[in-house]
DNA sequence: AGCAATATGTACTAATTGGCACAAAGTCAC
DNA sequence: GTGACTTTGTGCCAATTAGTACATATTGCT
């Protein structure tokens, strides 16, 4: 794919006059005034933040259509319908969560470490894509609606998966890890708690008064949940 | 145009008899022709299984009122309109998990056996409640915008938070537990796994081919979050 | 019994909104 | 430069849907 500049993109989107057709002309293969690849790009964005607060049925197509640059009959054109923008949105949010795994690699650190550093890892990445956690919820909500509609994810390995089970099945090598863990379930034990701190803030908030996402607790949060996934997978089973 | 068929057809079909008004008569105060108490409370049922499933965009007053044996005009005499009956919805499921949670004492079980004993009642709690966890989510999804709008829940103290608090505070004085907990981190651990694994349960599956709701792991589960707690809780800080 | 207040049903409306028909302008290959 | 193809814009519509006007029925009270 041809991604050069994707951030500059976004960031022009805010302050782009209609009114200035020349400024298109020098920048010729960069900046043509068609451009089909940012124009996608752009919705896909925009939708991507309007699915994710709204969720699919609150979500406006025309409301979409007017925090880009270009007209709801774009989004039709290269999207087909409102259903497969969202769909679209939810495939390339997983995606960008994948290639976000991938730039890590603690096959090197002690099975300790690595975990830890995993936990880490999906830590920040759940601070860092709020966006994402929220169309999951969403998804979720609907029972997988739209996974399900559309043949599902399998196969597409999360790196997290496997890294992680390899620094599982090397710890129980050493002898420093319990025998009886399952990488699904250690997984789900770090995510969640990643998960329920961040998507959970506004109703945590709400019932009890604590601010999950204050950053003066942040960094205590992040040690919490390493903290914990050790200390069980270091224990004896019980 | 006074057609009163209507009405009797409907009373019919539910095997309810206009026909024989004298059954109406014995239980006079309890069982009326017209009894307001019931038609609300089936109404908000209805619309708690329905906001739960589409959200407040996604469902719809139309579908809520034919689910229940009365009429969408009901629905805006007694709640005065979709968001307030949302609100209803939300404000009568956090009532009913606090009556649920009141109906335990652990304070006379050791510190470890009552922090355990918590945690297998927030665990039993979500997988009896989905439907509020689903409402959760909905109310987090919009930055609990409705909850926000209704002046929030401040001062219903969850009852789960006092008896989890004290069973710390014994846990410290005991020297069992850890001094630097705090009695919110501990619920959010708790409730993040429960939380996460009933919530997230159809993403996860889509993702990693694993059923957290299945009956054989069930068990399993609900020993695991309680040994991660009290590990976490008995562990030196590190 | 009769009246006022409460409860319920029916039919409608005004506004929203996903989607599309139609037209036009830019782009590329030659 | 010219014609085929791609991309974009404008205006509209049909369907949906929250909410209401109006009529009516039931009940409690006296």
């Amino acid at each position: 794919m041809c991604r050069e500049g994707g951030s500059k993109e976004l960031a022009e989107v805010e302050g782009r006059g209609v009114m200035a057709p020349e400024q298109d002309k020098p920048a010729r293969n960069e900046r043509r005034q068609r451009d089909p690849e940012r124009t996608k790009l752009e919705i896909l964005a925009v939708a991507t933040q309007e699915f994710a607060d709204r969720g699919f049925a609150g979500a406006r197509v025309d409301e979409i259509a007017n925090q880009t640059r270009t007209t709801k009959r774009m989004i039709y054109y290269y999207f087909g319908s409102k259903e497969l923008l969202y769909v679209a949105a939810l495939e390339k949010s997983y995606e960008a969560i994948r290639i976000t795994e991938q730039s890590v690699d603690v096959d090197h650190l002690d099975p300790i470490t690595a975990v830890r550093t995993l936990a880490e890892l999906t830590f920040d990445r759940h601070e860092a894509n709020p966006n994402f956690s929220r169309l999951v919820s969403h998804e979720n909500m609907q029972r997988a609606h739209f996974i399900v509609a559309n043949g599902g994810f399998q196969g597409l390995d999360r790196p997290v998966i496997t890294m992680l089970r390899k620094a599982l099945e090397r710890g129980i090598a050493e002898g420093v890890f319990r025998r009886d863990i399952d990488v699904f379930d250690v997984h789900m034990l770090i995510s969640s708690f990643c998960f329920f701190r961040i998507n959970n803030q506004y109703t945590f908030a709400a019932n009890f008064g604590r601010n999950l996402v204050e950053p003066e607790r942040r960094a205590m949060y992040r040690q919490m949940i390493g903290d914990v996934v050790v200390q069980y997978l270091t224990s004896a089973p019980e």
